[in-house]
DNA sequence: CAGTCGATGTACT
DNA sequence: GTACATCGACTGG
């Protein structure tokens, strides 16, 4: 298992964002391996995109955004749920790719357990609450390094251009016609989004 | 299936 | 006060 470098992450935010798809997240806790194929993200830039955290500025709650690309970025919302990230580009610049979903692949019961007992395999991690719920990622794991000790992303084949959904980013209000989730044709999705199309995302 | 709504902490107006 | 990068329970068809 080729662990991606940090320097994969160091670069524009959509690059990213698009070829985080396919890549294998891995969580390790203890002698326990988590780990799924990513199958749903969506971009956020300071530049151009009202809904980002980083949008007005850096501050003590999405201070990891501003750091240099490779760090993990988690947020709670809603008062009850945590979703994470990967920080990209350089230091100083306020992006990060949220992910949304991923395939389940190593560590299943586990998984199940941490999201309450009886959930079928497809309601595991399809949301990005979920995926949190299912890999034990909440305060104490943000800001960890992507290098794959704790939390990580394995190499995989990439995902053709063509294979690439795109669509409006799921549960903003503002800036809403930035085409910045990218997705498979997958089951493993989160439920009830429109379909998307193939297209080509302007960068920030 | 789709639509509605409550839960519940934190940042911001 | 209000909004929030959400989820799950509940309703009606």
């Amino acid at each position: 298992m080729t662990i991606l470098p940090l320097a994969f992450y160091q670069r524009p935010t959509i690059t990213v964002a698009r070829e985080m798809l396919g890549k294998i997240f891995v969580r390790r806790i203890g002698e326990t391996l988590l780990s799924g194929r990513i199958v749903e993200v969506e971009a956020y830039h300071e530049i151009g995109d009202e809904s980002s955290h980083s949008h007005r500025g850096r501050r003590a709650r999405n201070d990891i955004m501003f750091r240099d690309g490779g760090h993990l970025y988690v947020y709670f919302t809603y008062g009850m749920h945590f979703c994470m990230n990967v920080v990209t580009e350089a230091e100083g610049v306020g992006a990060a790719v949220l992910i949304r979903a991923i395939e389940p692949l190593e560590g299943l019961e586990v998984m199940r357990r941490n999201r309450g007992g009886d959930k079928r395999d497809r309601d595991l991690a399809n949301g990005p609450a979920k995926l949190c719920q299912a890999l034990a990622i909440g305060r104490g794991e943000n800001g960890l390094i992507l290098d794959g000790t704790v939390v990580g992303a394995a190499d995989a084949p990439a995902v053709a251009d063509k294979d690439i959904l795109v669509s409006s980013r799921v549960g903003i209000s503002r800036s809403r016609e930035l085409p910045w989730r990218f997705f498979l044709a997958s089951p493993w999705i989160s439920p009830g989004r429109p379909s998307g199309r193939i297209d080509a995302a302007p960068s920030p």
